[in-house]
DNA sequence: CTGCTATTGATAATCATTTTCATGGAATGG
DNA sequence: CCATTCCATGAAAATGATTATCAATAGCAG
């Protein structure tokens, strides 16, 4: 969570599996943290861009997936055909309320819903080693414009 | 359900939007319901070509759209890059337990689920009009191999 | 420093999907 | 039955996101 751990977390990463930390890692993993959660590869790119200019698209994007690898981030599909990121919380999991109108995004987590899927499950014979649950609807701002 | 109301109901479907019933269409539509669930359109072009070398694959294409725009069928995307689809059961809502072995998938419907979702949505000022709920896990034959 | 090797970034390749457009076919009204 | 109109078809090209290629560059171990 704090960011500072975070970035050491990545910095072993890279260590461990003989890769060299760079100035370009350094930086998207930087703005990665300050940018609010959830953006894809093109948002990403483009705040970076206004900073230098010189970085490239491909990557930002093998950056990204290096993020995914060392866990320190996780891809995410919205539906709207472009994989988003988020930095992850520690073996934390939540799912998402999806707000179609403004594309509002809220996390939640919800113990029951996690028990009853594992129940649903095991009636089928199924272990669940992953789930994706997302909401889409219109939240309450957009409700009433 | 019954395959020939679904079929009608195509029909009726394109006299309403002043669109015409092509042997294309009726073959399409035919192939289908024959086939298997959850299937891409690449899966559902190569099994029309067996019967009919001349098709296209656009017109696959357009035709399942058609399909999900009347109500007969839905699109799926279980994130391996392709959208299924699968014949709707009128009104009738299930979601999925996929094996990411084998990729088998059972279908499900829990209401226990769908109700705490309700309450999640409301909690958080959401409305919902749709979910998409996806276990990813190994079956039972998998898992014994 | 030097040399080895990973990384970078411009560009091209992929892959599913969607569009384009010339041709063919379905329906309607003589 | 014919003509006309307009939709549908299918081959091919376009699109958009992602991923691969490769020559030039930059970490880093020695
Ligand atoms: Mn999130
Ligand atoms: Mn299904
Ligand atoms: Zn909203
Ligand atoms: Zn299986």
């Amino acid at each position: 969570m704090p960011k500072t751990r975070t970035k050491s977390k990545f910095r072993e990463y890279l260590l461990t599996q003989g890769l060299k930390s760079t100035q370009q890692r350094e930086l998207i993993l930087e703005e990665f943290l300050r940018a609010g959660s959830h953006l894809s590869t093109e948002d990403l790119y483009l705040r970076l861009r206004k900073k230098n200019p010189r970085i490239g698209y491909a990557t930002v994007h093998r950056t990204l997936k290096l993020f995914a690898e060392c866990g320190i981030a996780e891809q995410r599909h919205f539906g709207d055909g472009q994989a988003r990121y988020e930095a992850s919380d520690q073996g934390e999991h939540h799912d998402h309320l999806i707000c179609v109108t403004c594309g509002r995004i809220v996390e939640f987590e919800d113990p029951r819903i996690e028990q009853l899927q594992d129940e649903v499950a095991a009636e089928h014979g199924f272990s669940i080693e992953r789930h994706r649950l997302e909401l889409y609807g219109s939240c309450s701002s957009c409700r009433q414009a």
